[in-house]
DNA sequence: AATCTGTGCGCAAACGGTTTCAAAGTGAAT
DNA sequence: ATTCACTTTGAAACCGTTTGCGCACAGATT
C-alpha cells in the first residue's frame, strides 16, 4: 500500500506536490515536467489515496450507506437499482447495509454507520423507531427516508401509494367488481395507510359502500397474504376480488387461495401493488400497479446529496407516475344481480 | 460532533486519558475517581469515536463488504444473511455492495473499497474477471470468494454443487424418469460447471447414456429458463423432466411452460437448484435441492476475518449438506416400454 | 543595482484518534 | 533523608491526507 510519501519519495519531490499533481489542484502551479515525474511514479506503485485519511482531513468520504431492513425484499431491488445508478453517475459510493431484524440496536448501528463512514443514510426501513429520526434529527446527520414518511422526519421521498391503490381498485371496479377486499399492510407503515386509503376513495367515488369486514390487516408478507385471504373466502359473502397492499401479500394470498381450492381469476380476482418479476412468474400472472421505485432511488440519493452539501431544495417529494400492469389474475364480472337490482 | 478533546476538557484532563478510559486500556491504571469523571463526560457530550481517525491509526475499520452483483437474485439473500450475523456475532459491520452491471469498473470498485473503507471484501460474483482476483492476490488484500471457486484464487467457500445436482436427478430417477434435461448455467461458473457435473454422474450410475441434446447452456436467469424449456420440449424425443441448474432458470422454465400448454408436472416433472420463498409461491410448488448457502455466509466471514488478523486456517472449504425439498413438480412415472424392453 | 512579479516548490499544521515513553506524585522501606 | 517501586497522568509521535503560507529563484521593470 504506497502512501503519497512513496510516491513523492520515488518522484523526487515532496509529498503536498504530489497530493497538488494528483488532485490536479488549481490553486499552485507546477512545471509540466514535474508533474509528469509525479504521474509516473504513482502510477509506477499503483498508488490509490487511502479513503481514510482523506476523509478525515475532508470531513467527506465520498460514500452513502442505503439502509435497508431486508434484502429479500424484492421492492428493495428496484430502489436499490435506482440509488446505485444515481449515486455512481455522481462519483459516489452506495453501500447497502441490512438491519436484518436487529432492531432495538438500530440506532447504535446508525451511529457506527455515521461517525466516519459515510456521509449520509438513506433509510428505507418501513418499521423505524422515532427515537432513531430523532437522533438524526439531533445530531444534524445527513439523513433522508425512502418509501416511507413520519411526523418527525424532515425529509423523506416517497410515492403516490394512495394514488397506485386508487388505479388497483377502479381496474376492478371497472372489471364489474363491486364486492372487493384489501389485505391491508401494517398500520404502523406509512404507505399501508396510503393505500388503504386509496382503496377507501376508489370505493367512495364508485358508490360502494365501504364494509369493515372486507379488510384485513396484516403485514407485508406472504404468510399475512395467506391468512388474509382465508378470512376474507371464509366470509359469509365473500369478495370477488381482493386489492393486496403489497406484492408479497398478493404472491401469498395466491398461494393460499390455491390450495384452498379457489381459483385465480375465476373465483377470485386479485390485485398486488409493485410489480417485480415474481408477479410474472406467479400462476397465473399477477396483474399489479407498478410504482416509481427506481425513481424514489434516486430521488433519495439526490436530495442526500444535496444536503451534505448544504444546498436548498426540496425535503418532501411524492413521485407520481404508478401505472397498472395488466396480467391474468382479474375476470371481467357480468352485470348480475347486482346492478339488475 | 464532540472530539476526545472535548471530552478531555470537560473532564479537566488530558485526552491521552480519554481514550484509555474508553477502551478500557488494561496497560494503564487510572485512578477510579478519574475514570468516573471521564466516564460522565462523555455520556454527557454523546461522545463517539470517529471511526476515520480510529482507522487510520489502527489500519482497521471493524468492518467488511460482500460484494453483490444482482441484489435481487434470491440466491444471495441468504448467503447476506450468514454473512451478516457472523459479521455481528465478532463485532464486524457487514456492507453490502453491488457491482449491478458494472463490470468493467469492478476493479477500480475494489480498489475503493479496500483503501480503507473495509477491512476486507467477499466476492459473491458468480462472473468474476480473473485480471481482479489477480489484483487482489497481488495486492495482498484479505478477501475470500464466496459460492464460486477460480484457479486464480487462493481462497473461497462454496457448497459441494455436484453432490446436490446429483441429489436432484436422482431424484428425477427415482421418480422413474429416464429422459432428463437439464437447464445448465452460463459455462463461465465454476457453480454451473459443477451441477452439470452432478447431472452426467447421477445419469452415469443409473445408467442412463447422456444425450447431448438434452442440455441446453445459458445463463442463470429466467429467460434463459424460458428459452431453454423451449428448445427441450420442440425436440423430436422430448424429456420428461428436466433438472434447472437454479431457482430463476427453474422459475423461467415453468413459466414457459405454462405458456406453451405443457402442464407441470404432468407433461413435464422440473427439480430446481436453491431453495427460496419463490420455490413455494410458484404453481406447482417447485421441488428444489436446498444448498447450506447460509453456511456459506457464515464460514466466508470466519475465512476473511482469520486473513485479516493472519491466522492460520483453511483457505478452501466445500460445505456438504444438500438436502431435496419435495413440492410438486414432479410426478412419478409408471413402469413403461422403456423398462419393459 | 535594486525592486517587483510570478512561478515552482517545500514546510508544517491540521483532521481525531492510539500508544509509547517519560515525568510527576504517592507511600513505604531503607 | 534518600531510595525505591508503583500508580497516575501528560507529552508527543504517528497514521495518510489536504492546504495555507513562505521561500527561492527566474525574468522583467525601474
Amino acid at each position: 500500500m504506497p502512501t503519497l510519501r512513496d510516491v513523492a519519495r520515488l518522484a523526487g519531490v515532496h509529498l503536498s506536490i504530489v497530493s497538488r499533481v494528483l488532485n490536479d489542484d488549481k490553486k499552485t502551479s507546477v512545471k509540466e515536467e514535474t508533474r509528469q515525474r509525479v504521474q509516473e511514479a504513482a502510477e509506477a506503485l499503483g498508488y490509490w489515496p487511502n479513503a481514510l485519511a482523506r476523509g478525515l482531513k475532508m470531513k467527506s468520504v465520498g460514500s452513502l450507506a442505503l439502509v435497508i431492513p431486508d434484502i429479500s425484499n424484492p421492492v428493495y431491488a428496484e430502489i436499490i437499482r435506482g440509488a446505485e445508478q444515481e449515486a455512481r453517475q455522481s462519483g459516489h459510493f452506495l453501500l447497502l447495509a441490512s438491519t436484518a431484524g436487529a432492531d432495538p440496536r438500530t440506532l447504535e448501528f446508525m451511529q457506527a454507520l455515521l461517525e466516519g463512514r459515510v456521509d449520509g443514510v438513506i433509510l428505507a426501513n418501513a418499521l423505524l423507531d422515532d427515537a432513531v429520526i430523532d437522533a438524526l434529527e439531533a445530531g444534524r446527520y445527513p439523513y433522508v427516508l425512502v418509501n416511507r414518511r413520519s411526523q418527525r422526519a424532515r425529509r423523506y421521498v416517497v410515492a403516490d401509494d394512495a394514488a397506485g391503490a386508487l388505479l388497483a381498485v377502479n381496474h376492478l371496479i371497472e372489471r364489474g367488481h363491486r364486492r372487493i377486499g384489501h389485505l391491508a399492510g401494517p398500520p404502523t407503515a406509512d404507505t399501508a395507510l396510503n393505500r388503504k386509503l386509496g382503496y377507501r376513495h376508489a370505493l367512495e367515488a364508485a358508490g360502494i359502500v365501504f364494509d369493515r369486514d372486507l379488510v384485513v390487516e396484516g403485514s407485508y408478507s406472504t404468510e399475512s397474504g395467506r391468512i388474509g385471504v382465508q378470512q376474507l373466502v371464509s366470509l359469509p359473502h365473500p369478495p370477488t376480488a381482493v386489492f393486496a397492499a403489497n406484492l408479497r401479500v398478493a404472491a401469498g394470498a395466491m398461494d393460499a387461495a390455491r390450495r384452498l381450492g379457489v381459483r385465480i381469476p375465476d373465483d377470485l380476482s386479485i390485485v398486488g401493488m409493485h410489480d417485480a418479476e415474481l408477479a410474472e412468474l406467479l400462476s397465473p400472472g399477477l396483474t399489479t400497479v407498478r410504482l416509481p421505485l427506481e425513481g424514489l432511488g434516486r430521488e433519495a440519493v439526490r436530495m442526500l446529496l444535496r444536503v451534505t452539501r448544504g444546498e436548498p431544495g426540496p425535503e418532501q417529494v411524492v413521485l407520481t407516475g404508478a401505472e397498472l400492469v395488466e396480467r391474468e389474475s382479474v375476470r371481467t364480472i357480468q352485470e348480475t344481480a347486482h346492478s339488475a337490482s
